[in-house]
DNA sequence: GTTAGCACTCTTTGATGTTGAGTGCTAATC
DNA sequence: GATTAGCACTCAACATCAAAGAGTGCTAAC
């Protein structure tokens, strides 16, 4: 896919402006910047259009960028935004003082993602195949209510309310506590299946009958706090892009069930850029995805970035998703660290 | 405002077909089911446009309610659906074994309202002026860094991470509860100000660098817990009603900024209804809000509802909301007894 | 290889006419 | 006095048509 020096040009210009306008983009306008006649830019145009890198909407109109054109424009043209130190700056300061769980961190991270892109963010929170339980604690609500809290390697905490039939009772918890130490902390939540919760339950005796709730809570808890969670926000600035009409709606929908948009961040590279079609997804056909990987401690755990039109700005919105997952990184890591 | 028994039927018939089909309502159709020509029914509408009743939207298009005409069908026309056993059954089965906070409930109870509506739920967790601390713990996560967790009296749960420069011993953990215990337990959140902490961290001598941090995040985190937060759901539904298209924007940022809202839900009777422009609220003018307060041991301290069309079906939407909001104050009562 | 020129295509806009739904009014009827 | 049939009227919706304008593709000249 070799094209001339010129081709690219007129090719990025052209995306580029109708990445601005969201209007066809004829060949008089672009005269000026290149200095050659419309003439020769139209048998230029012609020619990307033949291998399929711009598109007319009809005969009389100009030209916009197909997939397949922001695809090589992304790989090849675009010329990406350096953030002055300001807009770092601006950026590192939203998590100067957020304390916190990731669940949190992650959220604020994408509602600022969002604002600054005008797309929808998503984000998905540590997920690591290695995690492991490394902490379990009862908080006493009533007599016959605990809070399970447990904290997981990663960082990650959650907390359930779980009751009992019977008084939950100094006893009951150093139990709790004992069988949590032996056989739950230093463990990955899929170590254990309800099974073996039921036959450990079982063999407490007397102690069973109230025990089985709570560890029956404990597994599900560990389950949900090893999963990822998706984090969106920002789904109404989609409705501004008109193109997108017709699209929103399955959009919302595919966000509220997201298994595939995970799969989609999950994949690939550090840097995760899906153009339309490329999805695979009915549902985002007409939407790009963009998405950096965060580390934590070193590996890549989680994934932030954006939906928005495919002709979103990508020079500009990349890096900001790549500066962002970085400090989302830090944050996390000096976390775990402590 | 005394109607004729003809009027009113024909009020109600436009109004119940309006609501159906989206569409004006003309003369002809209402021949039938009132079995009086086509004449004497436009005579009538015309009179219930006179008094505001009923709109048209073209001088040759049928008649639509108007806001006005919608208030008096819900005051004095509407059928209220009488919910089936099964109906009671589907929605009490939902929180069968909802364990869990008030948060999760509410949002259960969001869902299931947004499916059941295809309107847009919104939901405020419990809100008591009178709401005190029941009790506070501390949950070690590492060294430096524990995990503050919240009881209200409510049953609300919160927590919250709190990172100290030096390691936090069980001293200081013991520390840390007495105060508790004589400061914070069984005190509301505005029982002490930001001032007041740091006095009485000030007053602690060697202890106040390690308390400070804790006793700070105690206080954001009391006032956090009580407050009321307000949740959302199914805002999605919203894009199938094409009257609302240039509003769903302004409807979305609403609620992203729900202040408004909250007291909205909160005025009036158990049952509040606010049809249009009755909210005051520039975004809303298009929409209805109806929502129903929920109590939680005698008292009313939260809300759930939905934002719809103003052309909504209220006469099977508010049966859905009562029962919806009656089943979460029991749910949330059984919790607080215990 | 580049470009001026021109015919061609197709959207957009506005004007015009037609159709059909639904009204309001009047006069006749019950 | 209430009801209704009849009819003229209004207006959105739709189709047709013409004109304007944007942009193209092609050809021939440079």
């Amino acid at each position: 896919m070799e094209l001339s020096e010129r081709k690219k040009k007129i090719l990025a210009s052209v995306t580029e402006r109708y990445i601005m306008t969201g209007e066809p983009v004829g060949s008089k306008v672009l005269c000026d910047s290149l200095s050659v006649s419309s003439a020769t830019i139209r048998n230029e145009m012609s020619e990307l259009s033949e291998i399929g890198f711009l598109e007319q909407p009809h005969t009389s109109a100009g030209r916009i960028p197909s997939q397949k054109g922001f695809r090589f424009y992304v790989n090849n043209l675009m010329n990406a935004y350096e953030m002055s130190d300001s807009d770092r700056f601006a950026v590192k300061s939203h998590f100067d003082n957020s304390d916190g769980e990731p669940h949190e961190i992650l959220s604020e991270a994408a509602k600022l993602l969002s604002e600054l892109t005008g797309c929808a963010a998503i984000a998905l929170t540590p997920y690591d195949r290695h995690a492991v339980i490394k902490r379990i604690e009862l908080v006493p609500v009533s007599m016959k209510t605990v809070l399970i809290v447990i904290l997981m390697s990663t960082g990650v905490i959650k907390s359930r309310i779980c009751r009992c039939d019977t008084e939950v009772d100094i006893k009951t918890a150093e139990l709790f506590y004992n069988i949590a130490a032996a056989y739950f902390n230093g463990h990955a939540a899929d170590d254990f299946t309800v099974a073996d919760i039921q036959t450990l339950a079982a063999s407490l005796g007397e102690k069973a009958f109230v025990m089985t709730p709570l560890l029956i809570v404990l597994t599900e808890l560990a389950r949900e706090a090893s999963e990822c969670s998706v984090i969106t926000d920002g789904q109404s600035g989609l409705l501004h892009y008109k193109e997108l009409e017709s699209d929103v709606y399955g959009i919302y929908e595919c966000l509220k069930h997201p298994s595939s948009l995970v799969s989609l961040l999950n994949k690939g590279n550090e840097l995760n850029i899906s153009i339309g079609k490329e999805s695979m997804n009915r549902a985002l056909e007409n939407v790009s995805v963009v998405s950096s990987k965060y580390a934590v401690g070193g590996k890549f755990v989680g994934s932030i970035g954006v939906i928005g039109p495919v002709r979103m700005d990508y020079a500009r919105i990349i890096p900001y998703i790549m500066y962002i997952s970085e400090t989302v990184g830090n944050v996390l890591s000096e976390m775990i660290d402590e």
